[in-house]
DNA sequence: TGACACTATGTCTGTTGTAGATATAGTTTG
DNA sequence: CAAACTATATCTACAACAGACATAGTGTCA
């Protein structure tokens, strides 16, 4: 199989990104994804579920994110619920876009601090 | 006059950042702005010019862009050229949103590592 | 000197991603 | 038992952006 460059599926969008770091420390349902989400960036980002079931959806066909058929204990679970975990190459591609934001920030802080220091 | 709450004007769009921060060191015409970006990401991010007029035009219009009036030395300037500088509100939009992306990738990095530690 | 690439600003159109509304329905809690 | 919450999903409208188009001046080099 020819090797899969994350690169290549960057930029990713904002919110794409934010999805696939909710996924990043374990499987989730869509719901917990949005709440998720709200709760980390205190409310900040709301993703909503245009956006989230619609990215899911593509993930799921670009192998980024897999639906997972292990269903937790059932008096946890919630038979609606449908549960997404993160694949190899979607959590390459979520550290190649977190290295890509790293070194923006490092470039934005630089050109800042610069134009502070001639003043 | 209100105190201008920077954070407001956040999140700004990938596009509308590279804007303020081609800014940050030194004010610029629109088609320079254009290369910076493309040098200083090794032409990963490529403005289009719909893109960056556009942009340019909003920023004047919310303030954080200022047009200056002030051309460089003659033999260096080229007539057709319209330069920018960013103003402060500009710099402290620019500022917060390097530091809301910051964050961002510091929980981006936190739920990724602790997903490869229980590996 | 004529062609071609580059510089420079700007508008327009189509595509894409997202917000927000709507739909549907099961679950929890007071 | 009503109201709020959970949960998935689709639809419409809008905003940002890519890319094309328009226009024109500048530099290069054969």
């Amino acid at each position: 199989m020819a090797r899969f460059d994350p690169s290549a599926y960057l930029p990713l969008t904002p919110a794409m990104f934010q999805v696939l770091v909710a996924l990043a420390d374990g499987e989730k349902h869509g719901y917990a994804v949005i709440k998720e989400v709200s709760r980390r960036t205190d409310g900040k980002v709301r993703l909503h579920t245009g956006t989230l079931y619609t990215a899911i959806k593509r993930f799921v066909v670009d192998g980024l994110v897999a639906e997972s058929d292990v269903r937790p204990d059932p008096a946890l679970d919630d038979e609606r619920r449908r549960y997404y975990r993160l694949t190899d190459r979607g959590r390459a591609v979520a550290m190649a876009e977190a290295e890509r934001l790293s070194e923006t920030v490092a470039q934005a802080r630089a050109k800042l601090t610069l134009a502070l220091r001639r003043t």
